[in-house]
DNA sequence: ATGGTTGAATGTCAA
């Protein structure tokens, strides 16, 4: 075979704008409830927030469909992993992530897109969307609970307690009480049935920790507002089922947590808004 | 009481 002809070489490629490590690692989640859909939202918060990472759950797009190009422009790296119509998950960075692994099962099992796991500046990053579980007496529910029992299972085999690691994202369960509006109305609903609530606290133990418990003990604060009803943002009628959790060394490293409501009154709003953490670097 | 709204896809399902 001939020799290729030397590659003429294009302009170079813009410079990347060199990403200032100073002040603390700024780790966030958004379910964008289609990122197609949020991107004014997005765009915008990311702009103001300046994250070193924001984790994003229900893309709602196919790969070649995701719009990462716009996100490029604005200065971000985006890496994504969607399916048709549903779920998908992403990463969008200062520096560029690389894509460690998308899958809890065999390759040859079908895998919806509901989780996503690299790594920056030295933290394992596990980017997931649990299964919300549509009924207890529904077969989504027994996936919900099973998805929580194979991603112990990855926890336990690739993400040490002693590692600096954080799982985020959306997992769908309101782990105690005063972590949804109404409780005592919701036993049997599968973001707060004990079950699912048991799920959670079994793939936590001995590895995770609520890191907003760990400068928030109050009720009140709530992650997620459903579209459905009127005004329930406005009432505060709410839950929390956005996380980040951490490892103990990531415990030790929390700067500051918070919910920024903001977003969630804005015009076409996701039905959750951002939760966001600052770690000592 | 089993609603209501939104998004993807264009039926209706998922949340």
């Amino acid at each position: 075979m001939p020799k290729a002809a030397p590659k003429k070489t294009a302009a170079p490629a813009k410079a990347a704008k060199p990403v200032k490590a100073s002040g603390n690692l700024k780790i966030a989640t958004f379910n964008a409830n289609s990122i197609r859909a949020r991107m004014p939202i997005l765009l915008d918060w990311l702009k103001k927030e300046q994250p070193d990472v924001l984790a994003v759950q229900e893309t709602k797009v196919q790969d070649h469909e995701f719009p990462k190009d716009v996100i490029q422009a604005a200065g971000w790296n985006v890496i994504f992993h969607g399916q048709k119509s549903y779920n998908g998950v992403a990463f969008i960075s200062k520096k560029p992530m690389t894509l460690l692994d998308k899958r809890l099962y065999p390759k040859e099992m079908e895998e919806q897109a509901r989780l996503m796991v690299s790594e920056y500046d030295g933290v394992k990053l596990i980017n997931t969307y649990i299964p919300q579980g549509y009924a207890i007496d529904s077969d989504k529910y027994k996936y919900k609970l099973k998805f929580f029992a194979d991603l112990k299972k990855y926890f336990d085999k690739n993400v040490p307690a002693a590692s600096a690691a954080i799982w985020m994202g959306d997992l769908n369960v309101a782990p105690t009480e005063i972590d949804l509006n109404n409780p005592k109305g919701n036993k049997d609903h599968p973001c707060f049935h004990i079950d699912a609530r048991e799920a959670l606290a079994a793939t936590m133990k001995g590895k995770w920790t609520d890191l907003f418990r760990e400068k928030e003990k109050g009720p009140g604060h709530y992650t997620f507002w459903d579209m459905r009803q009127p005004q329930v943002f406005e009432k505060n009628l709410g839950w929390r089922i956005d996380f980040l959790m951490g490892t103990p060394p990531m415990v030790s490293r929390l700067q500051k947590i918070w919910i920024d409501t903001k977003p969630r009154g804005l015009e076409k709003p996701s039905d959750h808004t951002f939760l966001i953490g600052e770690f000592s670097r």
